[in-house]
Order: C-alpha cells, then structure tokens, then sequence
DNA sequence: CGGGTGTTTGAATGGCGTCAAAGATTGTGG
DNA sequence: CCACAATCTTTGACGCCATTCAAACACCCG
C-alpha cells in the first residue's frame, strides 16, 4: 500500500455524479463532495484494504480498480460477498453493520482515497446536507439489494444462469459510472475470483465462459467484456428485470476519455 | 388473517428477554415493551404476511410459528432468503432496505404482534430508550449476518454441509430464545421449505436428511429435532465457531412449560 | 373414508467438480 | 529487448454429487 497527497478532484465527481442519478444534490454538497482534498492510497491485487480485526480504515472511495468483500471458511473455502467497483463505498467497521466487517480485498490495482472528511463535516451539519446523506445511504443500500439478488443466484440459478446474471449485473453497474464504451465494460476479476463469487469451480467459470462466448452472447478477452446478444443473455439470466435498463446504442453513451484508461490502471 | 385484540403480554417477555441477552434495559423500557396493549395477528401456513408492493405493515414480532422471506424469480423458482421465528421482529418497508421489501410467509401457523406503539413511543422520547432502540438494531444486524452465512452456505458448501450448518443455526435461534428442551427443538419447516432455502432439491434435502439420522447426528420425526452428536455436526458445517455455543447439558435449560406448546401451535 | 399434502425410496440422467497437463498471458529482472 | 517465471486460461477425461422422473407410503383434515 503506499500513500499520495494528490486531490483526486476528478474521482470526487465520479461520486457526485452517481448520486446525481438518485437524487438531486444542493450546491453545497456539491461543494462540499469536490473541494476536500483527500488522501489517496493504492493497493495491488490480491493485498487487503481491510481486515477484520482491524475496523480502521475511515470511509473510503474506490476510485480505480476493483475489490472484492470475501469471507473465509474455517476449512479454508474462500466466498466472495460481493465485487467493489469505483464510485462504490467502503465503511468503517466501526458501524458494525456485519456487512462491513467483512474482509476486502483488491481483486486489480486498486486506489481508494479518504472520504472521513466529507463525512465528518456532513456530522457536522446534517440539515445542510440531508440529501447527501441520504444518497450515501442509498449505496449502501444498493448493495444489499446485490447480496440479496446474489443469495437468488447462488439458491437458485445453474452454472449459465449465474454467469450470464453477474455479467448483466455488472454491465450495468460500469454503466451507471460512465465506464462502458459502446457495449463493452472492463472486468479486471481473474476466473478464481469469478468462481469464488458464483460458487462454482474455476474450470466449470471457463467452461460456461466459453459457451457463452461460442454462442454469441459475449466476446471476451483479456479482462475486456463486449456484451453481444442483450436479450439472450437477460433470458438466460432469470432475474427481474425491473431494475434492468438496455444495452445503450453503441454511438451514445461516450464514455470520457480517461475513464478506460482508469479502469486499467 | 384474523385479529385478536388480546394484549400479549407473554409475547413482549419473549422479545424482552432476547433484548437481554445483548444489552441491558432500563425499567422504563421494560416498562415500555411490557405494558403496551398489542394487536394480535395470526396467519395460516402458506399465507403472505407482508407484500412487496404493499409496505403498509407496521413494525410486527414474531410470537410463534415460523416464517421465511421469500422472492420468486420470473421463472417461477422460488428462494427463501431467511427463516423467521419467535422474537424476530419484521420492520416496515417504509424504510426501504432491500430486506424489508421482500414478501414475507408463513411458513407454520403464525401469531405476530403489532409493535407500533413501542416503536412510536420510543421516537418521540429517543433518549429515554436509547438502549432499547439499540437493541432492535442489533436484532437487525443478527439478521444481516444470518444472511452473509448464508452466502457463504449457498455458494461454498456441499449438500451435507448445508443441512448440518443450517441445523445447528436453527438450534442456536431456538436455543437463545428458550424454545429448546433438552436437545430437541421444533422445527416446522417441511423439506420443500428447506430446499428452497438451501437451495437443493426436495428430494435431495429428504437423503441427506436420512443420512444425517442414519449417521447419527440427529434424530427427526414430526417436526422435532434432535440433537444427537453436536461436536460431529459442527465437523460437517464448517461454520465459523466464534459464534457457536456449545449444546446444553440434557437437564439444563429447562423452556418454561409453554414454550414448546406455543411453538406448535 | 377419500383427497391432499408431505415424506420416502429407486433408477437413470446430467451438471458440475476433480485431476492432469498443455497453452497463453503477464510481469519481472537481466 | 529478451528470457524466464509466475499466473492465468484452456482443454480433455473421469467420477461423483445432485437433479429429475416416477411411484409408493405416511399423515392430516374434512
């Protein structure tokens, strides 16, 4: 882990904006989201950001790169709960909401920076910044609603079912962070982590892979998702589809320059 | 559904003492719990208690029987998300967590109480009940962590280890809020239930159950279960055992005479 | 007594895991 | 820049765990 004093403007409005498609943000907090300067860490792949042990870190932003909440068995199974991706948030322990006393770990290269600030001032004067509280309260929310779809997946869905809903899933969440360019998202989880989510074995996560990609419901390589048949893969998928928006049209949606690249830092 | 209008006062001793078991209650709050006049509900088996499109139900205890959280995926399969039983409270959906959304369903003959009044009397007067509201968080909390369990069961565990792992929960539950005799409980789950809870098929979950009594681990018949070999039971599930108490000694821990009669009605 | 629901059991199929080993890719240091 | 190691991916063969289909058997309730 090492440590930069930069002010990571730019990872603040990736924040700002994902609120911004739930509710509506005041000036204020808007202010108050971009003009904090905030300490930025950086992790590689496969170091922990947080143990359990130690409910340390102060609220944190993933910024670039992914994560992955895990919980090991005594036997030494590994379970992943759920995949941390930027704009998600990390909370202190200290809560302790059991959700957040699990295990994260960095599945890529991953920077994260110090929200504390923000959220101290937001202590501070809760009325100024209600809705800003309450946006924040909704990505935790958001992430229950994916554990709970997650159990569905897990109780109740096949090999293909499983695969084909994780992707749909996090399609759609690169999506709501402007990291898709045209129909195709950055996945940086090797195979293991695939199978250490879905509960499935690495080779069979390959294998199901394959199908997918021989049938032209994706294209797949290196770390690169092309979503190829929207509607084949929601019907195999089985999930609700309230929450499902389509695949955007391959010209809209530009993502900004820089955010691939973020991506793969 | 019928209504009673009888005051349960015996039902708020049973959420009362689990509260107890975490933290400690000021006389006012016991006061509170104990005093309120409750609306009583009861629901057949196989009857909805909650809707998803309808969050109208108040704040609700469970007083016996049992009840499960449920979603149907668009294909009709059916996951059970987590089993309810006595003294465990069902909140409003108004506060829109994902959990509180899910359709709720007797799963055995039901009896709830209405809890609003509690509840009302304790936001107009935060500081005087502080650890009561305290402790209806943390029976909040025990349920999200039920939940991470229970990922880490569906998706990293055998058949056996599944039904061994989800025995010994169910014990613990029972245990802590004193429905269990000896080494026996009541469980009133039919095998379609528990498949659809751990995610096996019916006639699997009916196997492994057979060996379990074969192999010598627990007895079963009508809806009771007893606890032959706990130490082997704990082998099988590889659970994490922080959490894990010991079985109590055959005389021990004598449930008050009516415990059991109120769990099978 | 009959119907419905839940339980039990068998036989056969198939999905998924395990073992083993060969490519492909990435990253590292010379 | 290349070579090497390490990690990740891919593929085949085999076997087991779990599902499905089918059909008795118990139990409860009207």
């Amino acid at each position: 882990m090492s440590i930069a004093s930069t002010g990571s403007l730019y990872s603040m409005e990736l924040l700002a904006k994902r609120l911004c498609t739930h509710i509506d943000l005041s000036p204020a907090e808007r202010e108050l989201l971009l003009t904090r300067s905030h300490c930025a860490r950086t992790y590689s792949s496969g170091s922990t950001v947080v143990m359990p042990e130690q409910p340390s870190l102060r609220p944190t932003l993933i910024v670039s790169g992914w994560a992955c909440r895990e919980r090991i068995t005594p036997s030494g199974n590994r379970q992943l709960l759920s995949v941390l991706m930027p704009g998600d948030l990390i909370w202190d322990g200290g809560e302790e909401r059991p959700i957040d006393l699990l295990e994260v770990v960095a599945v890529s290269n991953l920077t994260v920076i110090n929200i504390a600030g923000a959220v101290r001032a937001m202590a501070e004067d809760p009325n100024r910044f209600r809705s800003l509280r309450h946006g924040l309260g909704m990505l935790r929310l958001i992430e229950e609603e994916q554990l709970l779809e997650h159990v569905v997946r897990l109780g109740s869905q096949s090999a293909l079912q499983r695969m084909a809903s994780l992707i749909l899933e996090l399609f759609e969440r690169c999506h709501s962070i402007g990291f898709v360019t045209g129909k195709t998202f950055v996945m940086p989880l090797t195979q293991e982590c695939l199978s250490n989510f879905v509960g499935l074995s690495i080779i069979h996560v390959n294998r199901i892979l394959r199908r997918l990609k021989s049938e032209g419901f994706i294209r797949l390589r290196s770390g690169l998702v092309e979503i190829l048949d929207w509607s084949g893969l929601a019907d195999i998928a089985d999930v609700s589809v309230a929450d499902r928006i389509p695949v955007p049209a391959a010209d809209q949606q530009r993502a900004p320059i820089s955010a691939l690249e973020m991506a793969m830092a």
